[in-house]
DNA sequence: AGCGCTTACGAAAGCGCTTACGGCGGCCCG
DNA sequence: CGGGCCGCCGTAAGCGCTTTCGTAAGCGCT
């Protein structure tokens, strides 16, 4: 901080008012032990001066810094940012900043994020976002956020399984099998998936609900061609691609997620493959834009926003001796990019 | 912060490796004027003893806080997340971490992050999106940041002039034009507009843009439907629907940005109008999925991630005298959605 | 050996705030 | 009318760090 000496401080307002540091300390803070006259003579000196109490200084002191930290994988994707802003809305009830990084979905970046985050001294840190399969960083990640806990800290995630916090889990597999499920129902046998990297958990539990929707109707997931690639919205465009070139028998794709699929329908339009009476697509979290493409996409909806407000409830509950899951279930969004596969 | 007394402080660290908390201060940031033996062990017993620094704690002390601030309207906006993913990836090569806040468009709440940000001593602020026209709380916000800057806080905004701060301003007004002048290429004439609220700058000077162009083929903006609602993709949908039941004759319609264009899109849908056939749609921004929609949307392009990148490098630089200015291009995006008008 | 110079390091003074702790009135009660 | 209690407020001790300043040691030179 390179501040040029100005900034009124407390001092100032305490001076102006004519109280002590402690008084107007109080004051400002809407403690208890000042008379109204007194706080309410150092609030307007307060505002008057345009005096905002120094946050680093007030958290130095012990007092309680009001910031949590939201680490996502990725900002700019629609998922995430509907979770931080529910994570946000909350926040701005209760005061309290949020500060957001973003990890690029790299385990060794979010460790990093987590650390910053620490030494911020924010009072909780949620983590938003799959865990990583078989990861060391991903253990050194947990080591920090165990020795946050320790230290008072609390701490949350959001579709990830955590050892000893708070999460909020959606409900990842039962949604993969809904999903496989409905095109099951569809008459769909031909499934191609067009997966995330397999070293996500989200990833590994999707796979898992539709492996197991698949097997109660006798289908081997993996007899079933399986693209992996990025979890965005290139990374379903490449999918869709090699599905197309390689298993064109396909009647159905089922992209991992809501970016994947948007990729995936583009890809199939620039081919000319018409959706769903040539392919059906559908997708997993109904981001805001899935019910505006055309066709509208299947998938499966899961509560971003609220998922990210819960979180941060939870965080900012008095701990609880063991931590507390928060199933959110989801919904079958059934719309115009699914259909009864051809005769 | 109700730290459960742990976390080991900097003279744990100085004690352990048997040195004064100076040189420990000073081998822990790599300041000069430690012998590297003595820089060394200590930086292996913090690594030992898993120390991070308590960036409260430095930043009280002068130490300068790598952290800025950013201010959006709305997070989960493709707009504003793409610019913020820009700013974080900057802010990231520079070690510094980025406080996201989110004003939800109202000017009252944007003041109050700004103070927030203030109270913790960020080193910049960048605000982006649009200004408010003609608001008193926004002239309030106008001198909490010349005030930071006079402390010594770097401001840079993004799509909004301001006074003294740097300003990475799109090109709103020739991208207006350049749109409009797209329409009218393509023989439009009765030109509805699904306005934002006029009280956003970024509105205002996209409109004035269409007034000029249109203007230069002789068609007078006030003859045209303008519907305004809100920014966003419900605006856009509600605009659609009353220019379809109230201007019948139109051939179409320019939303005032994607996310607009998408409800708007999403309504015609809704009633069975063919686009661009009957009606064609342009918006503004090419968020990322706006090529992917169906019809793919005609906009006009503006690199939010660049911007979101230059507004923080020129945050970072070393302050000029003059507030530095950089415009933006814009890139008309001809696809799918904007068509000759019928015969 | 003595001089000045550089370099490595330590002692201590804060940064701006919160919060014990203690003092000083006024009130009630006996 | 005095003692105790309570409500209001001031004094001062830090929170964990950076940084100025001072000191001691090491160097090359005369």
């Amino acid at each position: 901080m390179a501040r040029g000496r100005t900034a009124p401080r407390l001092v100032d307002v305490a001076e102006r008012a004519g109280v002590s540091l402690a008084t107007a300390s109080r004051a400002l803070s809407g403690r208890e032990g000042v008379s109204p006259a007194v706080a309410e003579r150092v609030q307007a000196v307060a505002a008057e001066l345009g005096y905002v109490v120094n946050a680093h200084a007030r958290s130095l002191a012990g007092g309680s810094a009001s910031i949590v930290g939201l680490i996502v994988h990725q900002i700019d994707d629609p998922y995430f940012s509907e979770i931080a802003a529910g994570v946000i809305s909350v926040a701005y009830e209760h005061g309290i900043t949020v500060q957001i990084c973003h990890s690029a979905r790299d385990p060794e970046n979010e460790l990093r994020q987590i650390r910053t985050l620490v030494a911020n001294n924010v009072r909780a840190i949620i983590v938003a976002g799959s865990g990583y399969v078989g990861d060391e960083v991903e253990t050194a990640a947990k080591r920090e956020l165990a020795a946050f806990q320790d230290t008072g800290g609390r701490v949350a995630v959001i579709g990830r399984h955590a050892l000893r916090a708070d999460a909020v889990l959606p409900d990842n597999e039962d949604a993969g099998a809904a999903l496989a499920e409905h095109l099951v129902g569809l008459g769909h046998r031909q499934i191609a998936i067009a997966s995330g990297t397999v070293n996500l958990t989200t990833v590994v539990d999707r796979l898992a609900g539709i492996e197991r929707a698949l097997a109660d109707h006798g289908i081997d997931i993996d007899d079933l061609p399986l693209v992996e690639a990025e979890f965005t919205r290139d990374g379903g465009a490449y999918a869709a691609e090699r599905i197309l070139a390689e298993h064109p028998g396909s009647t159905a794709i089922i992209a991992l997620n809501d970016a994947m699929a948007i990729g995936a329908l583009a890809t199939l339009r620039a081919h000319g493959v018409a959706v769903p009476s040539q392919m059906s697509v559908v997708g997993f979290d109904d981001v805001t834009v899935a019910a505006d493409l055309a066709p509208s996409l299947t998938t499966v909806r899961l509560p971003m926003a609220e998922m990210g407000a819960d979180a941060l409830m939870m965080a900012l509950k008095d701990p609880s001796s063991r931590p507390r899951r928060r199933h959110t279930g989801h919904e079958l969004m059934v719309r115009d990019s699914s259909g009864p596969v051809r005769a």
